[in-house]
DNA sequence: CCTAAACCTTGACATACATCAAGGGTCAGG
DNA sequence: CCTGACCCTTGATGTATGTCAAGGTTTAGG
């Protein structure tokens, strides 16, 4: 399981692979159940996790009592609600596994200390957070500039196993439509 | 103009004063017309701004040829397109002065100078990404979670110098919706 | 293995919002 | 001071999508 890890960071860092043992010896596995919670909104976010099988959904819940899933996290990826982690303030999202995952997590103290001693890892860090803001960003001109039929079509083109791996509920949520509407349009298209 | 800057950065830094004057040193003044481009989706971004007066929209257009704004940054906050600038890639989305506007600006090799001489400044930039990226976040929650009337009630509650200082037009590509329907909406609230 | 719960699908209906169009106001440039 | 361009507003109309409801299927737990 922390293969996976490691081959993701050596990717990544290159032939620096001195401190490469002192990093993973940080990372904690553990599995989870279907539906599992690793946050709930309102907790304070203690952990960023690597995704080693499964996926990780991030939600919040709006006034009427619907989920909005602002993002699905799949194999080889990290996640975390870096607003609440960053400074350990309470969380405005959750984060929950739809299906049973393995993860690698570490802790918020152990994830500042791999930030002093290794350089590389606060660059990898950055590059997270980078690449988690381009997806935001990505969304929002995503879900403001198309209707429900060019989403799915969107997902269909662009993350095609989200529609086959999990629910039309959870599907939905993310394309900001309701199931209704989804299973009308996926026989139209 | 740069004294506005000067105080930013010393209410984060602190104490930390002894680097200031040589970070400010890289910072050009400029004064952009209303409606100028800072930079067009296609082009690389070269630049990160700091909005001394006036502000910036960042926007992207759709298929249809519709502006969607993503953001509006205005006098105290950083811009830029950090997806392009990162990595000086072509930009995904445009940034535009709406009014007569006020900017200090630093290139992509000067940033890259003061992450590396001055530690505090590489701080600095990823407060300015988390911000950002928090506020994307929050976009994508609000805007799935809410419909027309809640959103502009939202941006009434929570940005009411938006709705004042900036056309219609404007406001509504920001919110999501039509023009008309944004006028129609003002009046029954 | 059985039962209840959750989910997907389909239909009928409701409605929020977009689109199209026209009139009047405002502003900038000649 | 005019004139045209642009924008805001209002109305009439259309339509995509949400809501509500019901039946059949799958799933999960005892």
């Amino acid at each position: 399981m922390i293969q996976v890890l490691r081959q993701h960071l050596t990717d990544r860092l290159g032939s620096q692979t001195e401190h490469l043992d002192t990093v993973l010896a940080y990372f904690e596995p553990m599995e989870t159940r279907r539906n599992a919670f690793l946050l709930q909104t309102g907790d304070v976010c203690r952990h960023v996790y690597f995704v080693v099988r499964g996926c990780v959904q991030v939600f919040s819940v709006n006034a009427a009592g619907d989920e909005i899933t602002r993002d699905i996290v799949f194999e080889g990826a990290w996640v975390s609600q870096l607003e609440s982690f960053g400074q350990q303030l309470p969380a405005t999202e959750s984060l929950r596994t739809p299906e049973p995952s393995q993860l690698l997590a570490i802790s918020y103290p152990h994830f500042g200390q791999m930030m002093q001693t290794v350089p590389q890892f606060a660059e990898i860090y950055r590059q997270i957070l980078l690449l988690s803001f381009n997806n935001a960003v990505y969304r929002v001109n995503t879900l403001m500039g198309m209707d429900a039929a060019d989403r799915v079509r969107w997902l269909l083109d662009h993350q095609p196993n989200i529609l086959t791996r999990l629910s039309s509920r959870l599907v939905a949520s993310y394309l900001g439509i309701t199931p209704e509407t989804l299973t009308r349009l996926k026989s139209k298209i």
